[in-house]
DNA sequence: CAGTGGTCTAGACCACGGC
DNA sequence: CCGTGGTCTAGACCACTGA
């Protein structure tokens, strides 16, 4: 019985589901093993069998052990660590993957909300806001521009941030500011030649487009962004299962949202 | 209290989760507005709160409510019903966006598995495997080229199968072969020659690629797949909030995986 | 402060798996 | 057949919200 190493930040079923996704990772249950049941994880682990689903259901979200009626728990795959803000903020995500994130401003203003904006923003026509565009660079390398929409509360902070070098999503959120849902459409377009200049490529290249709306815990919009990555450097992954799938497949209706 | 009008196929959070995204698309609780309490809910379903707070869980993970102690659930969005079935076959999801699928094979044959197929189906390369190429439309129009290896427990049943219009899924699913699990890969790439040709669109124009890896329940791979869609046509969409996010941003190392 | 959601327990019954 | 996961209940305590 290893002694709980870090009983900071809570909930016995997080503590047991970062433990499983740990034994999975470190090789005692590998991809094909079958997990204990879940009598003997609660025996052992001196828990509910209800807090061992828990933990279990959360690894089950994640792809990475399957179950069936009858027999235990079979691993599928290693997990792959990327939380929710590292998907958000490129500046995460660049030091996750080992890279050095970098950015440069392109455009920083107040203006008034154009009618997708408004849309998306839940704001009128007109409205104030702050836009952003970006080139966003993984150790020198341009990879994406970042054109972005916030909506005042969170844009007004921006002037008080080094936008080259420091994440927006780390200074806003120690102002209270925190990103909790978002809704991500991705579609592929051909580079137009402010593209190819910004990113450094040949005009008509394949661009992968992804455009997104974050808003905060209760729902309420924070930014709206489009973003466009060269197409052969960056990939999106989504894993999902009968139970649950989060992926869409629509038509690409609207070939609106272009920056003004 | 209407009377409970289908109580066929089972499991109340399954049934109370349903109620709640009709009464949200229907307005009884429009975005923006408050759900019951759990104890509200439990009362007049006649449930306990716990099973009441498993519906709810359904509902969060699609992105529909927000949750925060103390506070009532916020409703987010309306549903987009879209589910696990209607991802993975394009037959079935042309049928709920009210559009005729079609498709027209390219080419199916029996043959050796290459190195990328071998590796991602779990094979040794050269083992046999049934490798089908057809181009999908909607309502006559080509949207989609799709390069799909199967192993051979399920290609077999190809056959036996008209390809032209029957689901591929639906036909598989009727001989025990159920999808359970897909781990989908989406970049952008230029058209080339021949992705022109069978999708009627000049070379070089954004292709939208998605990669995806479909296993049985236990996890064992069924086929892996690269789908191109014309850039413009298609869209994907992800939600996903700080608690749960399936979505990863990778890097594309290998532009492996292109057709033999 | 009362109401609400977040966590956890202890137990029950069932359907299915595999020996 | 027993062990397993899937479902459901009844109740407990806590942390937080909001009037």
């Amino acid at each position: 019985m290893a002694p709980t190493p870090a009983p900071e930040n809570s909930a016995l079923y997080r503590e047991l589901a970062m433990r499983l996704r740990h034994a999975i990772s470190d090789g005692t249950y590998p991809p094909g093993s079958r997990l204990p049941s879940e009598h003997e994880l609660a025996q052992s682990f001196g828990m509910a069998r209800s807090t061992v689903r828990r933990a279990l259901t959360i690894l089950g979200e994640d792809g990475l052990i399957a179950s069936h009626q009858g027999a235990r728990r079979t691993v599928l795959a290693e997990p792959r660590l990327q939380s929710f803000g590292e998907l958000r903020s490129f500046s995460r995500w660049a030091r996750s993957i080992g890279e050095v994130p970098g950015g440069r401003v392109d455009l920083l203003e107040r203006r008034g909300a154009s009618a997708v904006q408004a849309r998306e923003l839940g704001l009128a026509p007109g409205d104030p806001l702050v836009y952003l565009v970006r080139v966003r660079m993984l150790t020198g390398v341009p990879v994406m521009i970042e054109r972005t929409a916030y909506v005042e509360r969170a844009g007004l902070r921006l002037s008080f941030i080094d936008l080259e070098h420091e994440s927006i999503s780390d200074r806003l959120e120690e102002h209270g500011i925190v990103f909790a849902h978002a809704e991500h459409t991705i579609d592929a377009v051909n580079a137009s030649a402010d593209d190819a200049r910004l990113l450094e490529i040949e005009p008509g290249r394949a661009i992968l487009r992804e455009r997104r709306r974050a808003t905060d815990p209760q729902g309420r919009p924070l930014e709206w962004s489009e973003d466009r990555y060269v197409g052969d450097g960056v990939a999106f992954t989504i894993r999902n299962s009968l139970a649950m799938s989060p992926l869409t497949r629509g038509r690409a209706v609207s070939t609106t949202g272009n920056p003004p």
